[in-house]
RNA sequence: GGGCCCUUCGUCUAUCGGUUAGGACGCCAGGUUUUCAACCUGGAAAGAGGGGUUCGAUUCCCCUAGGGCCUGCCA
């Protein structure tokens, strides 16, 4: 299946990619990606100022993480500031954007009367003619927006907007030429701000749908009104409402909160945040886990919730656990194997066979990779172990030293492959020395488990028992009692 | 201050005027596993408030309250 769809991911490079962009990005990705369209990248970097190689690796490795690619050379806005100025230059020649020569001064005060009067602010300069323009001045370019009537556009998400043009003032769509606050001198052509970037930019790289967080749906109706007095047609807006933290308060890329590597460290899959991103704000009627397969097929701007929605940490490790329970027990493995090693856990070729045959319970009781080294520890540990404190009570009981002992010789008694070493066919080859023991099989279950994991989390006993070994196991019990 | 937007269990959400308002996470209880986790079963838990429209409103309209975004020569 293919389209003309364009969608595009347009983040500043000031940090990371965060979990708000990651949803952005998801969005925009999966939209173009369930059609056969095409998904781009575009860096916002017209600040010169705020130009970070850095950041813009980091989000380009984010979204390489979360199985997000896209098509063509990422673009840098700041290397079409030619094409800008060029526009712009064609606006103000079509009587559509005029110089301003207001100081920076003049503009607050302006401003400040303005709000006070509760009417728009306007620069004396708007109506000014090209001949009356100063010479050697340094001016801004302000855009000559509309002052009467409404700006209408259609938004996938919110609807119709209408935003009547008395709230929308002259923006400033090319910076003046000069110096820094610190004085510093810096480029010598005026740069374009944002505004117009976008605009251009779009149009330029043939984006038919624009799907952004919802802080920029005043911004939309400031860019249809450069689209039109260019003649440009307009994409089709999406905005998403922005993701709220668990209190309900703003969490944004302006509030440092965590990037999705954060979050790959703690242990969560791609797959894991992907889908709760999703679920964010988006639905498909009861349907929770949802693999990218479904997720390219079912997504849609019609499904996007207009509300903000809190993030939910809890529900974000819920799904993460059925990914991982979803992967095929091989493909865990090397994610489990990596994780641990990434951990500072040193595998040998014998402790990578026990994990390997553990692969299927593990990847079912972990929530996220961070539960590895707790889960895997009872076959990590090193002998002897350690068994004290409340995890040695069990063999403090009664006899328990003694059934272990017996059962130790019995295990040594029996010849067997690991598929044997389960706790139920174990019992029932036991059964024959049963009074032995002169107690029921399950009787010796607790200290018995205890001398296999040293007390620590586990799966269940015949687990522990098929994955260690029955030397291994013989082993351990001795480490115990002994 | 102005413009725009939002409001269903604690949280994410379903519902295209008629439902015992459903699901998921979390929580509680029980079961299972002689631990924990996982798993199974059950339970508590919601339409912000007030007006309309309608035979009938969670659903449509208005107001109020609360919240958010924008209001920059930031993006």
């Amino acid at each position: 299946m293919t389209s003309n769809v364009v969608t595009r991911f347009a983040p500043s490079p000031t940090g990371f990619l965060h979990i708000g962009g990651a949803r952005t990005a998801l969005f925009n990705w999966l939209f173009a990606r369930g059609r056969g369209g095409k998904f781009l990248l575009r860096i916002e970097d017209t600040d010169r100022a705020r130009h970070n190689e850095e950041a813009v690796g980091a989000i380009l490795n984010g979204l390489s993480w979360l199985g997000l690619d896209w098509d063509e050379e990422p673009v840098s806005q700041f290397a079409n500031a030619d094409r800008h100025r060029e526009i712009v230059e064609q606006l103000v020649q079509k009587g559509f954007a005029y110089r301003c020569y207001m100081s920076p001064s003049d503009i607050e005060e302006k401003r400040g009367q303005a709000r006070a009067d509760g009417i728009r602010f306007e620069s004396p300069w708007r109506n000014a003619s090209p001949n009356d323009w100063p010479q050697n001045k340094q001016f801004a370019i302000r855009f000559k927006a509309p002052i009467d009537g409404e700006t209408i556009f259609e938004d996938a998400v919110q609807g119709r907007m209408t935003f009547p043009n008395s709230a929308l003032d002259d923006l400033v769509i090319l910076r003046s030429t000069g110096t820094t606050d610190i004085g510093e001198s810096v480029e010598q052509k005026p740069t374009p701000t944002y505004n117009l970037a976008v605009v251009v930019d779009d149009h330029d790289m043939g984006i038919t749908h624009v799907v952004r967080g919802d802080d920029h749906l005043s911004n939309a109706a400031r860019q249809k009104q450069i689209y039109d007095a260019l003649g440009w047609p307009t994409p089709l807006f999406a905005h998403v409402p922005l993701i709220h933290g668990a209190d309900g308060t703003k969490l944004s890329k302006r509030h440092g909160d965590l990037g999705v590597e954060a979050y790959r460290d703690q242990g969560f899959l791609p797959e894991g945040l992907a889908n709760y991103l999703l679920r964010l704000g988006w639905s498909h009627g009861d349907d929770e886990f949802i693999p990218k397969e479904d997720a390219l097929r079912w997504f849609d701007l019609k499904g996007i919730n207009k509300a903000p929605a809190r993030l939910d940490l809890d529900k974000m490790r819920s799904l993460n656990a059925l990914h991982l329970n979803a992967l095929p027990d091989n493909k865990f493995q090397e994610i489990m194997f990596a994780w641990l090693e990434g951990n500072g856990i040193t595998l040998t070729e014998d402790t990578r066979q026990r994990l390997g045959r553990a692969a299927g319970t593990l990847k079912e009781r972990c929530t996220t990779l961070a539960d590895l080294p707790t889960m895997t520890a009872y076959i990590l540990n090193r002998r002897p172990l350690k068994i004290e404190g409340k995890a040695a009570k069990p063999l403090k009981k009664d006899g328990a030293v003694e059934r272990l002992r017996v059962l130790r010789d019995m295990l040594m008694d029996i010849d067997g492959t690991p598929d044997l070493w389960n706790a139920n066919k174990l019992a029932e080859k036991l059964k024959v020395h049963a009074e032995q023991l002169d107690v029921g099989f399950g009787v010796i279950g607790q200290p018995l488990r205890t001398a296999l994991t040293g007390g620590l989390p586990s799966p269940n006993l015949g687990d522990v028992l098929e994955i260690l070994g029955k030397s291994e196991t013989i082993g351990r019990i001795n480490d115990a009692i002994d």
